[in-house]
DNA sequence: CCCGATAATGTATTCGTAGTCATTTCCGGT
DNA sequence: ACCGGAAATGACTACGAATACATTATCGGG
């Protein structure tokens, strides 16, 4: 008894017997598989009544092999606790189903990024989407930027030759500043965080910027810099920010979990939102519209975002050499209960500035 | 100029170069790649002083081509936007790349679980876990049950022959059901839905069966079924219930976003959560211990499932023929502030039926 | 120092598909 | 009926890694 060399998927059925079966030859099996025009209907349709009783599929490895294309991408991903990215993974799914590839998918919190550079090298997936790269340097390393099949997401590291789309967070940082100051708030506050990532780091400086410019300003004993972006940092960061003798009477998370916890936080020490404090978070994560947080947020075009990253590496994949885009997309600021659903007077709203 | 047949991911580099170069036969390259004993240290050295300066990867289709595998499994998901199954993805996604194992997704609501039994029989995956399955009738037509390598995790499916995973539903309903009568709560309600999902019928027919036993029952008007398992969804059944002339002192909702939804749309009627109300939840999400819901909720042991849903995959692509395995896991309730944080007194504790 | 056993390495082949190129079939116009 | 050109089909091969089998190198014992 031969061994057989590897297990086929399939039970065995190869096109060749298909070829048989239909009494035609594997060549033209293949072109009926692949749709190719110049196959009479007659004996099209004799093949694939036998691929229909065989219920054949093809050897996907075989396929990929010969074609030169795994008709994958990758992924990568981190926090899937954080219900943003769940959100931008299936809408990458979603989105990537629809064209006809599929999605592998890694977690950065195992590995960083290296598997999937290794899986693109290997062929295994024919382009990556990199929505957070743990240590931005690993994968510089590993990936030669020229015409690599990569696009970050969600993220922008300026001296590293991708393709990128975010959405405009300095704007987005800007945006609460003025609309803060508009509304009359006098004594604002932010909660920020380690500036691991460009985003963070942006909505911090478009917000800091704007309050210089409108004359707020943001005192140092009004910035909490936590270490994660989890509930308990919020909370942690609220209680500070109420032991102070003159407490804010607004505070800006640079996310919707951090907000939820300083909520959380604000009114286990007696105050309440929105009456004693505002709260404003970034994301517009499901949760946020809840009636426990009903939190007024930033809102990120998430769909076309994916989108887009789906578009420009598709292109990449189908041309090495075209030049990089930087794609930068505009937020929306949404207004709910814990800012008293308070819409800024028009004036507030005069310019839109596109850095 | 030859058109190349297929892009080369890695530049083209072949175990044969490596051959070339470091003076051997490509067969010895391939022993080397895979750590076969047979190669002398003074010849494996220099092979791989090669590899590492061409930074040579191999060709995962050829190599999965030739070998029969493709060393990824498939996981089918669905309704990511429900925190439970993230971080259920979550733990597959870390179990899987310890192992070795790249790991495909597809969102069963775009499709269904047909994309994934289809890459099961092209030999894409080795094996697939399906975590939801939206219409069952749709694999069991496409998946001869014989000895595939399919799971399912925190799902049962009777009359379907494949392995299974799932932790005891019924017995996380009764313990709720107990719980809430050893606590001394009157009027229990209970939030369910259309049972299209196995794991949520059993939670209900548990919690009905223990209260039937304890001789307070479940009369019609304290049962909601709701259409799907959303916060709005939580809310409107909670309404109905409070509108009642004798509206319930404690409610069981089948799951964690029903049960805060039910508790905003409670506090929007002013009702306080414990005081007038307790709610109890089911599956532990992150945001149960939250300070706005300090749900009291059942906890599945999710770890340990996926480990055990994964072992049962790999098991079964060895071993094609072993028996189907059912494998139950017990549950464990979390007793927070939306219960008073109100621990049961000794009595209820006194048996652990294993069904 | 040679023999035989064993370790190390090389040679040749295989996997299933999708191409290229060669050949046959078809069909309309005469 | 015949011819020519186009359409349809078939024969053959390449892709890259892994492995069975063949061959060569190595080393210990006599």
């Amino acid at each position: 008894m031969g061994k057989a060399t590897g297990a086929k998927p399939n039970g065995s059925v190869t096109s060749h017997d298909i070829a048989r079966l239909a009494q035609v030859s594997q060549a033209t099996v293949s072109r009926v598989l692949r749709d190719d025009p110049k196959v009479r209907p007659a004996t099209r349709e004799r093949v694939m009544k036998v691929l229909a009783e065989t219920r054949y599929e093809p050897n996907a490895a075989a396929r990929a092999f010969r074609a030169g294309r795994a008709d994958s991408i990758g992924v990568v991903v981190a926090r899937l606790s954080y219900q943003l990215y769940p959100a931008m993974l299936e809408a990458i799914g979603a989105q990537l189903a629809r064209l006809g590839r599929r999605m592998i998918v890694w977690d950065s919190d195992h590995g960083g990024d290296a598997p999937a550079i290794r899986a693109l090298r290997q062929g295994v997936v024919d382009g990556v989407i990199l929505t957070a790269a743990t240590s931005e340097s690993e994968f510089l390393r590993e990936v030669p930027a020229e015409g690599s099949a990569v696009v970050l997401l969600n993220r922008i590291v300026a001296d590293y030759a991708s393709d990128q789309v975010s959405s405009d967070n300095l704007d987005g940082g800007r945006r609460v500043a003025e609309y803060l100051v508009a509304c009359g708030r006098k004594r604002i506050a932010l909660i920020g965080g380690i500036p691991r990532a460009s985003t963070i780091r942006d909505r911090e400086q478009g917000f800091r910027k704007a309050l210089d410019r409108l004359g707020v300003g943001l005192p140092p004993h009004y910035y909490f810099r936590s270490e994660n972006f989890t509930h308990a940092n919020g909370e942690q960061a609220v209680t500070r920010l109420m032991e102070l003798a003159s407490p804010p009477d607004a505070i800006f998370c640079v996310n919707d979990v951090l907000a939820m916890g300083a909520m959380d936080g604000a009114r286990a020490r007696g105050a309440r939102v929105p009456d004693d404090l505002w709260i404003v978070g970034y994301d517009d994560i499901e949760i946020a519209s809840w009636g426990a947080y009903d939190l007024t947020t930033v809102r990120q075009p998430m769909e076309r975002m994916v989108g887009q990253a789906i578009d420009l590496l598709l292109s990449r994949i189908d041309k090495r050499d075209a030049p990089v885009a930087h794609k930068c997309l505009a937020n929306e600021l949404v207004i709910r209960g814990s800012t008293g659903r308070q819409s800024p007077p028009a004036a507030a709203s005069r310019k839109k500035p596109r850095p």
